[in-house]
DNA sequence: GTTTTGCGCTCCCCGCCGCGGAGTGCTAAA
DNA sequence: TTTAGCACTCCGCGGCGGGGAGCGCAAAAC
């Protein structure tokens, strides 16, 4: 790892001509030069200074430049010092919050409502949003019900975590009555409500083993029917837990124009798993997030940067949810708002009456 | 409506002529002229001769070009004319038809076959794939349950068509006992199990109005109930009827490098609103039905084409699937697996033991 | 010692030119 | 009716040149 750069390493000057290069990159994306900067940081420095000033900026790997006689641009490195040291946020006025906050009033079921986070996440930073949704391992089977839907094929109904439902259509060797379904649905409920799901799965395979001499005849059929079921569980559900928005948001941020790229970022957002992994390493960080470029680790994320915050409702991380867009985006604006809408989302996930 | 253009209007040498160009602008993209179709076609007809030939073309417009000194595209029109009375459509062979089946095999619930079937077809044609599902209006009530999450919070759960299952969480005005709960929803399942969906919406808020005097206390609460149920299944079902896969297969098709009409194409893609209406007027068509370019007249459709196919199963008609390109794609190999695959999804969906 | 000035140099961008290639339409001949 | 011939158009490409933005370096100025 190299070695990263520490704000207290650089004069005064130094830093608030990189933080003035960098807001004007941000802003029309263009390599930006001595005499831009001479104009516009209040410094009244020749470019000439600018330029020695600049070299140094770029020896120390904050700044490049595409082409020897070109302007400077920010790297990586030099974006992650902006954003650590440099960065004045912005607050968010009283009518952006509220409308974040009207978007996320508690009207349905938690699928939609992350829905709409992940969508006015995109909308308001006109970035693409995304949106981990709660993690199973950490989900409370609330309560299992069984609907007979012919003889042999049962549906079963698991509520998990208050507000959140699955179901799963299974197949059993023998036929069950209604009278059955019910009985073996009480059981499984006695014994399992308000258990983790984990532990629920685990114990099934275990315990129940054990007990199958010892119940009588449908209690042997309920626990296969068990075991069936949350087999499935253990399969079906692990691909269901990001939601995506605003792509085309990305389509027209012009140095993304570079199609190819773009195909390639887009594919990793179908498949999930590249930017899946990166949300999980930022759920235990207490607040924001930001990977910048190349530092993710992944290459489909060059020139992309990811800014994210957790989310938990009473008193749990639940996931996480952020913005992704170009290295060069308005951090100062898009950190306030995934913060608050991470808060609010919160909010509207605690249990209430 | 401009007349539309029939093949016997046309010399055999001219349609043959018209083929080829088509079928060599499929390939390479370019505009085709005079030299390349004298060598290509088998005809020995001089240059000449066939620009006589694709003059008399443009002048039908079937076909133009970008600019005076060009070759000659296929418009919109000249598309129909072959894909109505040129096209010779290819032959599946076996294997593909094997992994058609195979991708299709009823393992689990619907919306997941549906997935795979969207995926599929955009894995297999290299373009984009769309997947209606069964239309809510042609859905029959097979059950309904109630579970309370808590003394006023309820789902509620409709199942649907054998295999379909919709939740949805409501608030009650009064407290209900799970006794009551089991009550209300045999009492609804003996109305109106395998009923349509539309007409027990209707039932609800009519027939019941006038029950209401005859029933008791907890039959009245029931009435209500159901009525908030369909309500709110009226207002939320809609939006979750069309599968999209493999958008991103549309970003390698060279002349569509065009970005901005690409964004213009997934918005429509996340709006749904044009693609549904698109695929509605394909419904009742019996088989493949092609939409080409501007005859859309969704304009974002512009340059795209879209070949789709109805599937049924059981003898009713469920919804349509298809395929979204360049309105310059290999109709020939992609109408077959269109048809194959909405045969497939059909057989896979009856209902079986 | 730091800052500035001056200067030479690099590289991109843009418009221009000119040319070859592909293709057309028209006319006149086969 | 088909073909050959011809003049013309338009695109694409490479080369050229000038203007602009920017850099680094060295020497002068503060």
């Amino acid at each position: 790892m190299v070695s990263s750069i520490d704000s207290s390493q650089l004069s005064e000057r130094s830093l608030h001509l990189f933080k003035s290069l960098v807001e004007h990159f941000i802003e029309d994306g263009a390599p930006v030069g001595s005499r831009t900067l001479a104009r516009d940081s209040k410094l009244n420095l020749s470019p000439a200074t600018i330029r020695n000033v600049m070299a140094d900026l770029e020896e120390l790997g904050l700044l490049n430049s595409p082409h020897i006689s070109a302007g400077r641009v920010p790297t990586a490195r030099g974006y992650r010092l902006f954003v650590d040291s440099l960065l004045s946020v912005d607050h968010l006025d009283s009518t952006e919050v509220d409308q974040i906050a009207r978007e996320l009033a508690p009207k349905d079921d938690v699928p939609a409502l992350m829905q709409r986070a992940s969508s006015m996440l995109s909308d308001i930073t006109r970035l693409a949003g995304v949106v981990m949704l709660p993690r199973p391992e950490q989900s409370r089977l609330r309560q299992i019900e069984f609907v007979a839907l012919s003889a042999r094929r049962i549906l079963v109904i698991l509520v998990v975590n208050e507000r959140e439902v699955q179901n799963r259509i299974i197949n059993t060797a023998r036929d069950f009555s209604p009278a059955e379904l019910r009985e073996v649905s009480n059981y499984l409920n006695e014994i399992f409500a308000g258990k983790e799901l984990n532990y629920v799965r685990a114990t099934i395979l275990d315990e129940l083993e054990k007990m199958k001499e010892q119940v009588n005849q449908s209690m042997q059929a309920a626990i296969e029917m068990a075991q069936t079921a949350f087999d499935a569980e253990a399969t079906t559900k692990p691909d269901e837990d990001l939601l995506f928005s605003g792509q085309t948001n990305l389509m027209d941020v012009a140095e993304l124009a570079d199609i190819d790229r773009l195909k390639k970022l887009f594919e990793s957002f179908n498949q999930k798993r590249d930017i899946l992994h990166l949300l999980e390493q930022a759920i235990n960080a207490d607040g924001i997030q930001i990977f910048i470029g190349e530092e993710s680790g992944y290459d489909v994320l060059d020139n992309y940067s990811v800014v994210t915050a957790p989310y938990e409702a009473d008193g749990q991380m639940l996931g996480v949810l952020g913005v992704i867009g170009p290295t060069r985006m308005h951090y100062e604006r898009v950190i306030p708002i995934v913060d608050v809408t991470a808060r609010m989302l919160g909010c509207a996930l605690n249990t209430r009456g």
